[in-house]
DNA sequence: GCCAGAGTACTCGGATAATCCATGTCCGAGTGCGTACGG
DNA sequence: CCGTACGCACTCGGACATGGATTATCCGAGTACTCTGGC
């Protein structure tokens, strides 16, 4: 599995348990379900809890659970929860004065990625985890 | 997935083209201007090279110039150049068949992201790397 | 029968090894200029 | 003097080490159920 699919992950996993409901789920389960290690989503799943859109319970019968209405919860917010950094990381500035893009490059490359993740983010929150557990229902 | 920062390389180096004209430069100048190694500037150049944008000359007094008019290269093109797969790559396709959700995410989550990338796409094409120019020159 | 307590099974969370990709280093292939030699 | 052939300097492109990040394994902390013993 590559590197970057932690967002197709978060959102696999915040629709399963938009499906389970109030029964929630533990990582194994959910790791069974999206063909990885539990790790891998306990790990993603510490992400969402902290943006508030899940809650993990130890102990015996514990596991996760939606801390949120699916309908409330929209696709540019799972975003900004498991990559916080933005999709396009700009190169270190560099110390090239000589060059004048050297200089320059950085703050014109950060409009240009800040304004086309904007669109990007706009997009996306025009869908809700339950919008996506509707069409996977109907599609299954 | 956090996308390596190839693309602010490529758009990089190509706005250092395009304001070196027609003399071009050689992937270690480009390195020196980006600070990095010249062979990652020289990969990324092969990319560009496929997609038609610079051509590389070997040999003494070689090096890259632009291929095509700055106008004429819009930002949305060289992004697919050096991201053909796309940003938000899919987990591998898990064969729990049992979970419902498993079955139908994908096709669902591709849809998604599909939509979300074209919109971004959309807001990129309206950028060339003259603009990116002109707008490095005027800050600088 | 009922309650208290320890025991057990199960889960999350963090710390520690193994693996993978990206980066960095090196070498061969190719090109163009400069020079030396022969005519 | 002029033409040709060789040599050299320089560059790209690909193959081979290295580093950091991601992933997988392991162990401790915590919770709820269960079983046992006493009242």
């Amino acid at each position: 599995m590559t590197t970057s699919s932690r967002y197709a992950v978060a959102l696999h996993v915040l629709v399963a348990l938009a499906h389970l409901g109030e029964d929630g789920a533990t990582s194994e389960r959910l790791a069974g379900s999206v063909n990885t290690n539990p790790v891998v989503v306990r790990r993603i799943l510490g992400l969402l809890a902290k943006a508030g859109f899940v809650s993990g319970q130890g102990g015996r019968h514990g596991g996760y659970k939606l801390a949120r209405d699916p309908k409330k919860i929209a696709l540019d917010a799972v975003l900004k929860a498991v990559e916080p950094d933005g999709i396009f990381p700009v190169h270190e500035n560099p110390p090239n004065r000589v060059c004048p893009v050297s200089c320059g490059i950085k703050e014109v490359l950060g409009g240009v990625f800040a304004r086309a993740e904007a669109s990007m983010h706009d997009r996306l929150r025009e869908t809700s985890v339950a919008d996506l557990l509707r069409r996977v229902e109907s599609t299954g």
